[in-house]
DNA sequence: ACCCCAACTGAGACTGGTTCTCATTCGTAT
DNA sequence: ATACGAATGAGAACCAGTCTCAGTTGGGGT
């Protein structure tokens, strides 16, 4: 997984006299791999010997420290992605048939538009904003061609097929 | 209240055979009088003869009716609000100083360029869109004037002063 | 009018995701 | 080498939200 972004996590922390360790490390390579919003689930999964406190608290503190962003889905629990400056800005596709999320990278047009709402908005209402979260709900191609719940639930091994990008 | 309103939702719960009860309508008042998603706390407040337990319930029972929507923030609780089609369709600013959480309906052509996003979306990573929901994060007017937490925490007796309308 | 059954209610016990505590270990700067 | 703050793992604690259960309500059918 590539050093630069390593290299880019490690300084964060360093900013925020934090330590890169190992079990940080694999946190971000588990986050890194996926390409989508991963839940706790899922990382004990891929990181069995990493005990849920310690992923906790190092969510935690990755979070303080700018490199995790955490997201509210609408099932129980949260998951987990690489915040957008490490990454790149994008927009997630929820299936409610499944609950899987996959991520989408919207065209330059479309986030012009966003950009002009959102001055709109600051116009009008003197709302300042800073970062936006777009989810769209629906069905995501597995789902649509079984007519049944054919994508496992969100976050098993290799996630599947489609990594949306337009 | 609207009357207006009131049939509609008794209609979509006889639909569902549930019966437009007290509680229920309290639940619906609360919701239609805040103009914005509102957490347990608030409906606590507002509606305090009602038990959680029974609030939590008839919530469910709402939601699965159509006529409540709940809605994740990024903070410990969920709120709620009343469906997009009981309203119309409107998207929320998230003030991540104080913590409010305010309405905007989108003007017409922010939605067409949405909805033509969608169809790529579509088109491309054969996912269906259903439904969107758009939060922007950011400060509000009152936070941006004071320097300061000048709004008190989320959804206390009367909201406040703007409405973002566009 | 009456009955009946399903819907509804409130109080409190329970669940389970997340956070906290604490004794121990690790890393690094002096 | 030493010291001190940061990090760790195990388990207890926390608490928003759900479930249970015994009792109440309400409306349709006779």
């Amino acid at each position: 997984m590539s050093e630069a972004l390593h290299g880019l996590v490690e300084h964060k922390l360093r900013r925020a006299s934090q330590r890169y360790t190992q079990s940080r490390r694999q946190l971000v390579e588990v986050l890194a791999g996926a390409g989508h919003p991963v839940s706790i689930e899922d990382i004990a999964i891929q990181a069995p010997r990493l005990p849920r406190s310690s992923a906790y608290r190092n969510l935690v503190d990755l979070e303080l420290a700018g490199i995790v962003r955490r997201v509210a889905a609408n099932d129980d629990y949260s998951r987990y992605e690489l915040a957008e400056d490490i990454t790149e800005h994008h927009h997630h596709l929820v299936c409610t048939r499944c609950g899987r999320v996959l991520d989408v990278t919207p065209p330059a047009g479309f986030e012009t538009s966003m950009a002009g709402y959102l001055d709109a908005v600051l116009a009008v209402s003197g709302f300042r904003a800073a970062d936006h979260r777009l989810d769209v709900f629906g069905t995501c191609a597995a789902c649509l061609q079984s007519g049944e719940d054919a994508c496992r639930q969100a976050g098993e091994d290799e996630p599947g097929p489609q990594e949306a990008l337009i």
